[in-house]
DNA sequence: TTGACATGTGACTAATGGGTCACCTATTGT
DNA sequence: ACAATAGGTGACCCATTAGTCACATGTCAA
């Protein structure tokens, strides 16, 4: 398929596994989650690495489409791409046991929403 | 919270990650969900690996949760846990966009079918 | 055009992780 | 008890990767 959805629809399978191996990575695409569109300079600020470690992240989340790019003057802006992470969850969790899985994480996330308020 | 789904509910995302950044790992992953309950003398057989290294990828399977083991006689019999897959999921793609990811995903899904048959 | 700023590249070092093997434990059947 | 089978441990070697730095490119504003 030669069409658009090629450019949102990761192929590589191997490069997005390997891209959220890393904490680093992981907390980037957390900052995007969070904000989406901040470039390198913004991105650097939140971490005790130097700019060439978040800046080699970047590029192996790029090359795993995780992470999208668009260049506006002399900075680089960075954009979350959730395509790869659904693909994951897809993989293994068929539609059936779906509603059941995300009932448990649902109630997790309830729960844990209730210990934040009372500590 | 002390309960019973703390047995189900993985706690340490980085165990996750890192075991599942492993294509060995990952194709254990997908032996199980193709049939669960397996041995490790059945999955072994799968792969050119001696038998240690399946043995060692298992482990860090086990220890991420993303894999659950009961003994029966002196066969180690393994099943797929779901539930971290569905917290990696809920990480970056929010309760708004998760239907359109959704679609684009099941499309591309339908797309890979219609190749697949006229192949 | 010149200086300041933001991003990008290639080489190098230290640490991490995959794979194997010699050796050990536990269970089954005869 | 014994042999056969299934699983498990620790140390080891090799490949990969995280992180840094010197250096290079591109952009804005005066």
């Amino acid at each position: 398929m030669g069409h658009l959805l090629c450019q949102v629809m990761n192929l590589d399978d191997d490069a997005v596994f390997r891209a959220l191996a890393d904490p680093t990575r992981r907390r980037l695409l957390d900052l995007l989650f969070m904000r989406n569109g901040q470039s390198l300079g913004e991105l650097k600020e939140e971490f005790e690495m130097s700019r060439f470690g978040v800046m080699k992240h970047l590029k192996v989340l790029v090359e795993a489409d995780l992470v999208t790019t668009r260049r506006s003057g002399r900075a680089t802006l960075h954009f979350l791409n959730p395509v790869p992470i659904r693909l994951v969850h897809d993989r293994w969790i068929d539609k059936y046991t779906e509603p059941r899985v995300a009932a448990l994480t649902d109630l997790k996330a309830s729960l844990e929403r209730h210990e934040e308020q009372s500590s």
